[in-house]
DNA sequence: AGCGCTCCCGTGAGCGCTCACGGGACCCGG
DNA sequence: CCGGGTCCCGTGAGCGCTCACGGGAGCGCT
């Protein structure tokens, strides 16, 4: 889909209003404002002629002016993944509280459209905040020189300003959890795009404290959404049958994989758990609801915005670690 | 949640980082835009000073040269409620080739916050759409000048522009078919805002024309949630126990009627079949998975905004009407 | 008549930036 | 020695609007 720039037609300006109604701008600016020391009928004509002349203030000029505005710039990879709606609710409601603007882009999951993002954000918002998928487009931010808070994306971010997630000890909670349920033999379904996230790394790592049977072959990739967990847990069971508990990357992954599950005939928990990443609603509605390292993602979003707000003060705002929780539900 | 507003440390403007680096606002330019003429230990030491100085160019400034950024304000009810960001995919992948910024309002299904969205969209934004939930906010909108693609929010719009849905034949192929299935007593789940909503009108209407039996007690009103769908479920077939079909407002409805009816220990569908709204894929997740009128959403989305273009460009966009489907799955 | 007040309305300045110029410094060839 | 070119850099104007002022007209009062 790609459009041609539509020749916008020529606004009308302040002064062609004064012009039209015979008056001055800053008449035309009193009666468009709704201000005092200004005839009834006046402004009534004036008025008139905005209407005639489809005029609408320019919203750079008045900006120009009375800088008050904030307008926040929010990335997110997929608005059709459950998860960002969730955690755009929080940003807009925290930006609402502040009466900021929120304009919101969509990357796809793409690296490259990150950067295009990231790189009109710059120059058309005050601040950003959001998901970045790999320590290069992190860095084309802070070389753009917009304040941003990064979201935990999964990888070490060092030292950026923003909100981050205790992965380690989440995923440690899932891995318990299915040990300590019987399992022994367990794998992952990972949906990461960048190979230093922290989530494999954590599961095989405390598989292995644990002294789970788990090698790099018990791990799948797979692509975030519905069908990339069906397919990958496909996957994975017809190459290691043995497998008795699996961990998904997200929710999202881990309704998959059930729906594949079930698919193939096999009942969840009692032939194969699943242990999902984030709690979302989402995770309640199927059957049987999915059991998941819960991470309260409104109030990342709320928290972004806090931290945006530090930055924009110029302050350094403090590091947050966000703490996952277990929700025990019916999948594991 | 209130917070106060930060007074933002002034921000320094292109004279200062000048004055810094003993040059001219034009040489400054030239080096933060990346332009030619200029000297590359000039532009070092220009680049270093707006660093210092923590510069960022006013987009306000800039917008008001290049009048070429277009913004288009959207308007939603509850970013939480999955019909909304798979309306947002539409906008969003439809704005980004037409190379427009999109800010997002959620309105929390409260009119007057509605208005209030308007208002700031009003001077923020070149253009809006959304839904609007009462004609009273519409009417609003009108006043304010504000170029609106209002989406169908199920009453009549009169001659506003935006994209429709034709709700009386998306009703009409929902109750034919559980008409066709056998079911002579239905009732409805309601989730209107204003009494003018055209589904509840159609679906008393389209029932008795197929000669069911339905009264204004079949209808039940409640909450767009999934727990607003499970409570008016109990309360509708403990009223009316002989009822074997419901017809929702929306899909979010019917996955909570539903829950309840299996939490009441009723089967779905052989003791009460559902037919839901829209087509969201939400409803494939739910066991079982909910019978629905498909609107094509993203679609609505992307012709809201070349609804939009064209408001922009000055012109009265054709009116276009979303013809539904019936999607029948395992709900009805 | 003269003063002060209210009610309207208009004019200059300036928000921060870019565009279109103009112009100095320097080098080169004729 | 001078015209013409290249390389840099700076100055005025103006984008569309609002703020701070100034000021004319009309009225009532002393």
């Amino acid at each position: 889909m790609n459009v041609s720039p539509e020749p916008r037609a020529k606004r009308a300006t302040i002064e062609d209003v004064a012009k039209l109604a015979g008056v001055s701008r800053q008449t035309v600016s009193r009666a468009v404002n709704d201000k005092a020391e200004i005839d009834a009928e006046t402004k009534r004509r004036v008025l008139e002629a905005a209407r005639t002349l489809n005029y609408r203030p320019s919203r750079f000029a008045r900006g120009l002016i009375r800088q008050d505005t904030t307008t926040l710039g929010l990335i997110i990879s997929d608005i059709g993944n459950p998860f960002f709606p969730e955690l755009a609710s929080g940003v807009l409601r925290a930006a609402q509280a502040r009466d900021w603007q929120v304009v919101l882009y969509d990357t796809g999951e793409d690296p490259e459209r990150e950067v295009r993002a990231l790189t009109t954000l710059a120059d058309q918002a005050d601040v950003g905040a959001g998901f970045l998928s790999t320590p290069a487009v992190l860095a084309h931010a802070v070389k753009l020189g917009v304040p941003f808070a990064v979201l935990d994306p999964g990888w070490d971010t060092g030292s950026a300003p923003g909100v981050g997630i205790d992965v380690p000890s989440g995923v440690r909670l899932a891995v318990e959890h299915l040990a300590a349920a019987g399992h022994r033999r367990i794998g992952m379904i990972d949906g990461a795009d960048d190979p230093r996230d922290k989530r494999r790394a954590s599961f095989l790592a405390i598989a292995r404290e644990l002294g789970l049977a788990v090698d790099d072959d018990a791990v799948e990739s797979a692509p975030r959404s519905i069908e990339g967990g069906a397919a990958a847990v496909r996957a994975l069971t017809s190459r290691r049958p043995e497998i008795t508990g699996i961990f998904t990357y997200n929710d999202v992954l881990a309704v998959g994989a059930v729906r594949g599950l079930k698919a193939a005939g096999l009942r969840v928990p009692e032939d194969c758990a699943v242990v999902g990443f984030d709690g979302l609603p989402l995770g309640e509605l199927v059957e049987p609801p999915i059991t998941s390292v819960y991470v309260d993602i409104r109030r990342m979003g709320e928290l972004a915005v806090a931290a945006a707000a530090e930055l924009l003060a110029g302050r350094a705002p403090e590091p947050v670690l966000m703490r996952p929780e277990l929700r025990v539900r019916g999948s594991a």
